[in-house]
RNA sequence: CGGAGCGUGGCGCAGUUUGGUAGCGCACCUGGUUUGGGACCAGGGGGUCGGAGGUUCGAAUCCUCUCGCUCCGACCA
């Protein structure tokens, strides 16, 4: 064994982040490539993790009037080309079905046999089609506002798929939102980043940026695009959500009007917002160090995790005993607890349990049951964070150090996101931080992407504007490299 | 679609330059000793070396063509 400190991941974050992230990725358990290239088979841990997501946020929507309703996976090609810029913002992207029938053919295998005579396409998100449903649900001004989400998988081709970050196939939520006015729908925009932005930062401990995107970077359709950033740990950028308002282009082009207080025929001005499991990549990058994954408690699959530490039958009796009475009584309290009851070896359980990040780590042996105590570890801290206390402590405080890890990890990422903004005031300054290996964002005056060397030196470092922040009132703008 | 790298038991790799009976570590199975931050001993199972052609007495190794994966770029959540 080698004096310096192993990790439980190679390479390090350091050694070679993109390699990091998939080996943490893979080490948790969380996901696997597919036979097809671009899509991802997530395994129980990784779906346990994003069916937490699901669940907080899904609740925080309902509160808000939203009601969950599902639309078809495939979509008539004529529907996408129905909003001009949003075709030409997705066609390239698009997955399309052109048979309906496979047949034996010549040499044994099974080809396409029935050509359809429209073809449809896989939805890469579903305006057009929920636009139509809403055109028809939609008679008068006291239908409005009408507020629709959906939680399901969209396909956009891509050119490079990374997991979870960016694959062809992905799952999330789409919402769609009618209102009677423009007032109505903008502050709704605002609204859902606002939602957003609480899910991010105090359920996955993700602190972000709540901007407007710049035109360029505006959705395919949407007159203003607003968006939570975030930063990794290797100082890129993150889209982590998104809240459009489509004002009436998307009403006009699927006939989406009512009949307003006046008695006239009116369009709606529409919204849309979503966000995916590119959250699960977000957490990782933001969170994870060299012995894996760090989950948030509040969407951790597991809390707490009890490892028994067994030695001979006898004792191994007394010991699993009194951790699943431990187990249940934690459970009581709401605490996902995992008695890891495995005959797997004690220590690979132990790094079994880092790698998949579970926020705290109990470790029961023969010992504590004699003494009726309990040794607890912070996943987040290590072995530094070992400490030892009755099991009556520990249930009633449990709760009270997860909420702490959760604080800690938010904390931790925002001091890091913080430390890495860097004020700029004109192009030379961006070019310079960046060609000096300066790792993280820089932040100056909006006019700065007006300037006509920026393009030049965004595209020789991979920069792009990531918002025009909402505390800088869209006075100023961030630029980096991204995701 | 460009640039770089890689395809060898479940996973990670060596072997390829210089052709000669396919190896190592981890994992797995059996038995035993072990167990508080990655145990040990003994025995054992498992691979048509990504695929197709070719050269050769003989190909993981040489030649041609293909397919796939990863990273970096262009496109994007």
């Amino acid at each position: 064994m080698s004096k310096k400190a192993k990790t439980a991941i190679t390479p390090t974050r350091e050694e070679n982040f993109p390699d990091w992230y998939q080996e943490v990725i893979k080490a948790a358990d969380m996901a696997e490539n597919s036979p097809v290239r671009g899509c991802m088979i997530i395994k129980p841990y990784g779906y346990a993790l994003w069916e937490n997501m699901q669940s907080v946020f899904d609740g925080m929507i309902k509160a808000l009037g939203v009601q969950n309703a599902y639309f078809p996976l495939l979509i008539p090609l004529s529907f996408i080309s129905r909003e001009a810029e949003h075709v030409e913002g997705f066609a390239k992207e698009c997955a399309v079905v052109t048979h309906h029938r496979l047949e034996a053919g010549k040499d044994g295998g099974l080809v396409p046999a029935a050509p359809l005579e429209e073809p449809l396409v896989i939805r890469p998100t579903s305006e057009t089609i929920i636009g139509d449903a809403m055109s028809r649900w939609v008679q008068s001004y006291r239908d409005l506002p009408m507020k629709l989400n959906q939680w399901c998988n969209v396909m956009r081709w891509e050119m490079r798929p990374r997991m979870f970050l960016r694959t062809s196939e992905f799952l999330w939520q789409e919402g769609h939102n009618a209102f009677e006015t423009e007032e109505g729908a903008r502050e709704d925009t605002h609204k859902m980043l606002d939602a957003y932005a609480d899910f991010a930062e105090n359920y996955l401990a993700l602190p972000v940026i709540k901007g407007e995107k710049t035109d360029d970077e505006r959705f395919p359709g949407a007159d203003m695009t607003l968006t939570i950033e975030a930063m990794m740990q290797d100082g890129k950028a993150l889209q982590a959500g998104t809240s459009h308002y489509l004002g009436q282009n998307f009403s006009k082009s699927c006939g989406i009007k009512f009949q307003g207080r006046e008695g006239g025929e009116e369009f709606a001005y529409t919204t849309s917002w979503g966000i995916s499991t590119r959250l699960v990549g977000a957490m990782i990058m933001a969170h994870g160090d060299d012995d894996g994954m760090i989950m948030p408690p509040k969407v951790a699959p597991h809390h707490v995790v009890i490892i028994p530490i067994l030695k001979d039958d006898q004792d191994s009796a007394a010991v699993l005993d009194y951790a699943e009475k431990l187990a249940a009584r934690l459970k009581e309290q709401g605490i996902r607890a995992h008695l890891d009851a495995s005959d797997e070896r004690t220590p690979n359980k132990m790094w079994g349990a880092i790698k998949k990040g579970v926020p705290l780590r109990v470790e029961i042996g023969g010992r504590e049951v004699e003494e009726g105590t309990l040794t607890h570890v912070r996943r987040d801290i290590g072995r530094d964070s070992k400490a030892s206390c009755s099991v009556d402590e520990f249930v009633n405080g449990a709760q009270g150090i997860l909420d702490q890890i959760q604080a800690d990890m938010f904390a931790r990422a925002q001091k890091s996101l913080e430390s890495r903004i860097h004020d700029v005031s004109n192009v030379g300054d961006v070019e310079s931080f960046y060609k000096d290996g300066g790792v993280g964002f820089v932040k100056g005056s909006a006019d700065i992407l007006s300037d006509a060397a920026f393009e030049k030196v965004a595209k020789e470092h991979s920069l792009t504007a990531r918002c025009l922040p909402f505390e800088d009132k869209g006075n100023k703008v961030i630029i980096g490299k991204s995701y």
